[in-house]
DNA sequence: CCGATATTTCAGAAATTCCTGAAATGTCGG
DNA sequence: CCGACATTTCAGGAATTTCTGAAATATCGG
């Protein structure tokens, strides 16, 4: 691997933490590479820049073009196919999300619906249905949460971030004016 | 594997999630295992129940306990340790959330503040360090939305979940409540 | 301190995942 | 249709992770 240090250390990492996303390393790599190079690249000069074969670089980048996370770029006069990383962090956040959402959430939600509609046949299945219920139920919130959110302009979304838990503060002045007018009206 | 119909499909599914989450089949079963358990089970009582070697059951649980998502609970004169999962689901959202932030999103965030402090020697290293600072930037603002948000107690966090994207109609709300004060205010 | 029982450690076997090189397939200009 | 190049597929070897059984260690009542 020949690169500039600062790229190489940035590329490693993605490297070594690929397991713990769920990814390999050499996907890991390849989308870092991706990520921080200036223009896109071609499967070859990937090779050249993370001494690994070929092959390897055509099924990473089948991966990531799977995860919405490489894109092909058509580069004029040239029959190879170029690619780069979405260029918007926050669309790359929000790619992320679904994808992850995709893979790691939805199965188990399909899973839990489809047990909650059996009978249980014992106090034990009784019990264990119930748990598989609070489980439902808290993943159904957050992905309607999620779905929800996920529709805003990235705009209002980053405003909402930088609120934080701000909003509280902002539900209970609203509770107090509600409060108010009822009591005008009332009154 | 002897279990009830129901308990052995979401024990076996947790099994086949675990590699996507991150965590070996054995200890995605415990997990789910214990999660819809009405009392806490000891490490043999896993072992019949799933048909895993006692080590295995050993090691898993102590996987599970550094996660905090097994908890010891002492049953009275019985040596053996025996285990439950925190019952409260909000509770056990935190710990994921808190876990998996320590692992897959702490280490990326201090490698890229270690990169971003050196002094680029390329106009190319110029631009990946441009791009680490985007991604830095992102993440930063999300872990500060989310040691925010964390702190809520669970009523306040549900109702935040509840309202979803509509808080932004909150915000304008509040906007134009800012506005008709200062302009009475000024007027 | 002893014996009974519970738990952990750990070396190597088993299973899984990753990676490679070779061959097959696809795609283009001429 | 051919030749040149680009990409994909895939069998099997390499690397890694997971799992097991045996041995070591820990803990308790007596």
């Amino acid at each position: 691997m020949k690169l500039p240090p600062l790229v190489q250390a940035f590329v490693l990492h993605f490297g070594e933490m690929g397991s713990r996303w769920g990814i390999n390393r050499t996907v890991g790599q390849i989308y870092a590479l991706l990520y921080v190079s200036p223009d896109p690249l071609n499967a070859e000069q990937i090779v050249e820049a993370l001494g690994v074969s070929r092959s390897n670089v055509s099924m990473g980048l089948k991966e990531l073009q799977a995860w919405n996370l490489a894109i092909p770029k058509h580069i004029p006069d040239d029959r190879r196919d170029h690619f780069t990383t979405p260029d918007d962090v926050w669309q790359i956040l929000r790619t992320l999300a679904e994808e992850r959402k995709k893979r790691e959430v939805d199965p188990t939600l399909s899973v839990l619906r489809e047990l909650l509609m059996q009978t249980p046949g014992s106090e034990e299945e009784r019990h264990a249905q119930e748990r598989m219920a609070e489980m439902h139920a808290l993943i159904e919130q957050l992905t309607t949460w999620y779905d929800d959110v996920k529709r805003l302009e990235t705009e209002r979304l980053a405003a909402l971030l930088a609120l934080g838990a701000r909003v509280t503060r902002l539900l209970e002045a609203k509770d107090r004016v509600v409060g108010l007018v009822r009591g005008k009206k009332e009154g």
